[in-house]
DNA sequence: CAAATTCAAGAATGATCGTTCTCAAATCGG
DNA sequence: CCGATTTGAGAACGATCATTCTTGAATTTG
C-alpha cells in the first residue's frame, strides 16, 4: 500500500493548533507551519487539505479536547457553587499566570475571523452554546439544591458567565493581568 | 509651495480606521486601502508612512474620539449609578443591534496583535487603564454619595466592568447577540 | 507667465503568499 | 523480491504582499 507516514498526524495537528493559537490565522503562513511542524509542504496539503482546512481541524481539536476551559467538573454530583467557584478561579488563575499569553483559540477566532468566515462562525457559535448549556444545567441543579437565591435566573447567569469569561480571555493577552483576579472575585459575587 | 492635496487626511484616516476595524490588520492589504480610500498608493505612503504606521494612527484616532464607548457621562454631577447603568445598557444595546458586527477596534487589536506587537500593546494598555481609572473615580464618588454598599470595592468593581465589557465586545461579533442583554443585566446587579 | 514643488496614477520592485508539481527514496502487499 | 504507491524535500506556480519609483499633470510662489 505504499510508504507509511514519517509523522503522526495527531501530533502534527496539535503543533499546528499551537501555532495558530499563538499567531492567529492570517499571521501564520504555510512556511511557518512547515518550519514549526517539521513536516513537508506536500504532506501537509495531502493530509489536511488547505491552510483553511487545517485551521478548522485545529479549532475542532481545540474545542474537542476542551482546551478552552472544559467544564466537565460542573456535572459532578454534590454542591454546584463551590465547584463552580473553584473552577472559575482556577481558570482565571491559569490565564493570569500563563507564561505564553495566547488567550483562547475560540475567542481569538471569534475576533479575527467572525463574522467574515462562515465555517468559523458556525464552530464558535456551537462552542459558546455548549458552554452556556453546561453552565445553565449546573445552575439549574444548584437552584434545585437550594444553593441560589430564589429570584436567581440560571440561564441569565450562565450567559453572564460566558460573556465575562470572554473578557478574561481578551485581557489575558496583556502584560499585566492583575486586573483579572479582582474581576473574577467580583463576578463570582453574583452567585451569592 | 506646489500642488495641494486632493484628499482630506482626516477623512482618509477615518476611512482607513473603518477598514481596519472591519477586517483586522493582517487581512487588510494596502490594495484594499487604496481601493476603499480612493487615495493614490504613493499619497498614502507619503502622508502616513507605512501600513503599520497608518494602523497605529487609526487606533489612536479610535481611542481619541472615544469610539470604544466613551465614558464621559461618568463625570457628570449627580447620582452615579443611574447614569452608569443607563450608559452600560446603551453601550451593550449598540453592540447588540449594530448591523455591522465589527466589535471594538481596541479589543480586536488586543486579540490579533497583542502581545507580539509592542506598539499596539502599549496603546491598548493605556486605553484599558484609562477606562479603569474613569470607572474607579466614578464609583468612588458613588460610594461617597452613599450609592454603594459599605463593603463595596470601587476599584475591583471597575476592573470587573472593564473585563466584562471586553466579553461583550467579543460576543458582539456573533450572529445571535441576544445573550448580551441577559449578560449585562446580570452584571449590573453587582452595583446594587 | 515661469519655475519650483507636490500631487495622483500606476508600473515595477523583490519578497512572500497559498498551492501544485516533480522526483527520488522508502515502504507496503503479493 | 517486485510492482504499486505514498512519502519527503524542494522546485515552481501565479497571485498578491508592502514598498518604492517613474512620470506627467496640477498648483503655488515669485
Amino acid at each position: 500500500m505504499g510508504r507509511t507516514k514519517d509523522f503522526d498526524p495527531d501530533t502534527t495537528l496539535v503543533a499546528a493548533m499551537e501555532l495558530f493559537w499563538r499567531k492567529g490565522y492570517e499571521a501564520t503562513s504555510v512556511q511557518d507551519l512547515v518550519d514549526h511542524l517539521g513536516v513537508a509542504r506536500a504532506s501537509l496539503y495531502h493530509t489536511f487539505g488547505s491552510k483553511h482546512d487545517l485551521y478548522l481541524r485545529a479549532l475542532d481539536h481545540y474545542t474537542a479536547q476542551g482546551a478552552d476551559g472544559t467544564l466537565t467538573w460542573l456535572a459532578e454530583p454534590g454542591p454546584v457553587l463551590p465547584a463552580l467557584r473553584a473552577g472559575f478561579r482556577a481558570l482565571a488563575q491559569d490565564y493570569a499566570r500563563a507564561t505564553e499569553r495566547n488567550g483562547c483559540l475560540v475567542t481569538n477566532t471569534t475576533v479575527e475571523l467572525v463574522p467574515a468566515d462562515e465555517s468559523c462562525t458556525q464552530r464558535v457559535t456551537v462552542a459558546y452554546d455548549q458552554m452556556e448549556r453546561d453552565l445553565t444545567i449546573a445552575l439549574l441543579r444548584a437552584g434545585a439544591q437550594g444553593e441560589l437565591a430564589p429570584n436567581a435566573d440560571p440561564r441569565a447567569l450562565a450567559r453572564f458567565l460566558v460573556t465575562f469569561l470572554q473578557g478574561v480571555k481578551v485581557l489575558a493577552k496583556l502584560p499585566d493581568r492583575t486586573r483579572l483576579v479582582d474581576a473574577i472575585e467580583q463576578a463570582l459575587r453574583l452567585l451569592d
